[in-house]
DNA sequence: GCAATTGCTGATATCGTTGTCAAAGAACAT
DNA sequence: ATGTTCTTTGACAACGATATCAGCAATTGC
């Protein structure tokens, strides 16, 4: 105890007159232990405060109990609360988590990630869009059998370990929400096309807009990429219009404020002449003035279940955590209002 | 090659016809080993593509190659920040983040950041406001002979591994930038009174408005949270007195865009009946209408340079850094102008 | 010329766990 | 009584690196 050396699995099996077989028996609840050494052991443990080594656990049974997250993404409160979400589970289990942040751009990503998890014996990989989409990777992470969970919107990519966010819905049900108070005049801002959100998006949106027979004026759907700045270009561009539309639909928050504030630089009244659609429900929907009406997904949660699926399959232990679809939730604030007039 | 099996210091010492210690020395570049015998390691570990094993390393040389980030703050593209200029120093190093994420209020914080050391046998740490004004945490940190490097605004504490901003400069600079546009009724919205960057703002504040002989009115100065919400019910009490300040300076952006939507809600005219001033240069500052002047500090920067300093002392191979006070740079956009009448 | 120092190298112990395998005893079947 | 199986246990090797220390040349000092 007083002494700088830490305790060892040596002294607990000195001190429980068993062999140091048995206490790492009893640290990773083998079975076939008898109850009254398992109590002698814990014991022993308890008194002389024992933790084990996680290195020399790692190098004997090559897992690290780390797992990393990997993201390459520009929205740092998503990227906040996909990390918070899976920090709490890490914290239950006595895992940790860390950082590797990719360019998707980069050619040799799938073999620098499968170096990094060898380098540093990671058990399993989370992955967020837009490395989520892309398929070569993931197919080199198969490959490599490599554990992993993934983040992303749902499409029809079939995987045991796979959280998924209904974009397609969530749009459509907001288009007719938009449609319900009278406006028929809708610009859309697409995202980065590089994210399968983007055109799961506005697939809700054009499905929704046809489907009622409104037809899309292409002047109105402009690309960016998911950025404050594309978003007030493509903002000023729709709103130079002969025409302009009475709503403006951003594939998300950022671009949307965008929007906002090419629309209050022109002096265009919100939402009594122009109505704001984001995506995201990120703080800034709330902020600004007046506020945005959004769609809101549980990422947080989500990443929790995305954690707690890789931890099923990397940890036996713990049960085993089904794929799954959250739904995402229309947030209507002052920026959408009725058609007046 | 063909095999499962990752090549180790022993299959490369038979490659190039030496012992595994020599090996080693190659690795770890130590002196006394001639060039012949370097050079030979050296196209062994190329040919072989040997990477040392690092569960291996840590567990005979005590080292991790890891370092924490420790963290309790609200501010998500603070933290954001923060994490990439940590990741650009440990992408050039070999080293790994992993993120700690702490509650200031945590009785046992010490404690449990220390045992968590321990097991992981983290390297070093990187510790950040308000964390980083914990004296006694940092007591216990220096007792445990523990590796960190902290990030803070400047006082009077001594210490060698300290990047600082300096808070009450800036802010005394502000100040002195909004009176010599012609205003003397100015409030001040405070930050967390728990954060040492609270009172350095205020004294700055309060320091260069008393200098010019300007009366500080106590109706005018509210404390808020740092977050939105303190801001806006701030902003709110002082914009219901009787009398209206013509600026309101608020410690952090986000309490500064409460400010706006209050004003704005009360129809208030921002800039020409209400300046606002906020400190951060968040995203938000530049995407709100008007735009915010705010104060910016270099945090990736400086979090870098954290991480640089960290490393020097753990790793004795990398050139030591010194600690360094950065400068923050006055952002003068839309919301704040001179007083009209 | 001989001892002392320096430069380079390798055999082997070691870090703190888990894995392998065999032994001992109890329980059961024949 | 004997063979077979099951449960519980421990001795020892192994994981893949670094640390210690000793040995052997080559160089230096006097």
């Amino acid at each position: 105890m007083s002494k700088q050396m830490s305790v060892t699995i040596k002294d607990v099996s000195k001190d429980a007159s068993v062999s140091i077989k048995t206490v790492s028996r009893v640290i990773n609840n083998e079975v076939n232990v008898s109850e009254d050494t398992k109590h002698k052991v814990l014991q022993s443990i308890a008194r002389l405060g024992f933790k084990p080594n996680k290195n020399a656990q790692s190098l004997r049974s090559k897992r690290s109990y780390m797992i990393a997250l990997l993201y390459d993404n520009p929205n740092k409160h998503y990227l906040a609360d996909i990390q918070s979400g899976i920090l709490q589970v890490c914290k239950e289990t006595g895992y940790n988590l860390v950082l590797q942040e990719c360019n998707y751009q980069n050619k040799n990503l799938s073999i620098e990630i499968i170096e990094f998890i060898r380098d540093f014996q990671i058990d399993g990989l989370i992955v967020t869009p837009p490395l989520s989409d892309m398929d070569d990777l993931l197919t080199s992470l198969d490959n490599a059998k490599v554990h992993y969970s993934i983040i992303a919107p749902s499409d029809k990519r079939i995987s045991s370990s796979y959280v998924s966010s209904n974009d397609y819905d969530a749009t459509y049900a907001m288009t007719n929400e938009i449609i319900s108070k009278g406006h028929t005049d809708i610009g859309f801002i697409k995202g980065h096309h590089k994210h399968s959100a983007s055109s799961l998006r506005y697939k809700g949106f054009s499905d929704a807009v046809v489907q009622m027979n409104i037809p899309i004026n292409s002047e109105w759907v402009k690309e960016g990429d998911f950025s404050f700045d594309s978003g007030f270009s493509a903002g000023l561009e729709i709103l130079d219009s002969p025409i302009c539309p009475s709503v403006i639909f951003a594939s998300n928050d950022y671009m949307a404020a965008g929007v906002m504030k090419a629309a209050q630089m022109k002096r265009i009244k919100i939402p009594s002449e122009l109505c704001i659609i984001g995506f995201d429900d990120s703080p800034i929907a709330e902020q600004l003035w007046p506020s945005l009406s959004t769609i809101r997904q549980p990422v947080e949660e989500m990443a929790c279940h995305a954690a707690k699926i890789l931890l099923g399959t990397v940890d036996g232990l713990s049960e085993k955590t089904e794929s799954k679809e959250f739904k995402s939730e229309l947030i209507l604030r002052e920026s959408l209002v009725s058609l007046s007039g």
